[in-house]
DNA sequence: CCAGGAACCTGTACGC
DNA sequence: TGCGTACAGGTTCCTG
């Protein structure tokens, strides 16, 4: 489900229950997501105050008073989900635990923050906080879409020795980092530009117009993701009201919103991925 | 180094 | 109701 307005609107969620706040217990449900736990995670974790929640691509980086940093992917199907009473108004509640709960912080001020993952492709880490950028899974990261060093100047570059399809470079995290398939695909539609054209042939003054698209499409959806933040407990980083104002994902078959366009949305298969557009708009 | 596919894992939707 | 199949918002790893 996250790509970066949905991490975006996670990690604004959980700030209001775990900024400044202490982690009381933490509860540590099975040996591993992905990869394993780091070592002790809970015990380090523990009695640990979270001094600044922050985000890199899809990543969040919980920095803590103990000079270390949990690292947090949501993978294809993590969720965080506050519950209970921070601003302790009320009596605490909290859900029954259910079935993939796989990692759960009870925070000083009554807050619980808990990790559910079905499919188990998230994953959480620990480092000092000094070395957090040297993380082996933040390294090789291209820019921040929403960043000043993302330009078309850069991506111009970067494209133009890419002779892959533009969707499949758009994915490739170390190009920029942070677009996942829905926004690949709504941008393109966006830019105008079909998703099968190499990445190398696209011009420049569609990469010029490709920039600017991939700011508004993403800040659109934190926009929305934001909106559907009612209060502090809807930090499960759904999709929002975005979903509603999809142009094409997931409407194989349906009319093009394009005015005066005709032609239904077409879905293919990219590198064992579905795209959607529009193969009239879209050249 | 590049490109493409398989793999990781569970849940859900759909056709029969 | 049950069963088989396809598919799902991500990323790494392996192969050629």
């Amino acid at each position: 489900m996250p790509e970066l307005p949905e991490v975006e609107t996670v990690r604004r969620g959980l700030s209001p229950a775990m900024l400044n706040a202490v982690i009381s217990k933490a509860s540590v449900n099975r040996p591993d997501l992905r990869w394993p736990f780091p070592d002790r995670m809970a015990e380090r974790l523990t009695g640990a105050r979270v001094i600044a929640l922050r985000r890199r691509s899809k990543y969040i980086l919980a920095d803590l008073d103990t000079q270390e940093t949990l690292l947090v992917h949501l993978g294809m199907s993590g969720r965080m989900t506050v519950s209970g009473d921070p601003l302790g108004q009320f009596a605490h509640t909290h859900p029954h635990a259910q079935k993939h709960d796989h990692v759960v912080f009870d925070m000083d001020n009554g807050a619980r923050i808990t990790f559910n993952d079905p499919r188990r492709f998230g994953a959480m880490d620990m480092m000092s906080t000094d070395a957090a950028d040297a993380h082996p899974l933040l390294t090789k990261l291209g820019p921040e879409p929403l960043g000043n060093s993302f330009d078309d100047a850069y991506l111009m570059e970067r494209l133009s020795k890419r002779n892959t399809p533009i969707k499949s470079a758009l994915l490739d995290q170390r190009i920029v980092a942070g677009l996942g398939n829905i926004y690949v695909c709504e941008a393109l539609f966006r830019a105008r530009i079909s998703p099968l054209r190499k990445a190398r042939d696209i011009g420049k003054n569609q990469v010029k117009s490709l920039v600017p698209v991939i700011r508004q499409v993403l800040s659109d959806a934190i926009d929305a993701g934001g909106s559907s933040l009612k209060d502090f407990r809807q930090a499960d980083g759904e999709l929002g009201y975005f979903q509603h104002s999809f142009d094409v994902y997931g409407r194989e078959g349906d009319v093009c919103h394009t005015p005066d366009c005709a032609t239904t949305i077409e879905r293919i298969t990219q590198s064992g991925r579905s795209t959607f557009f529009c193969s009239q708009c879209q050249r």
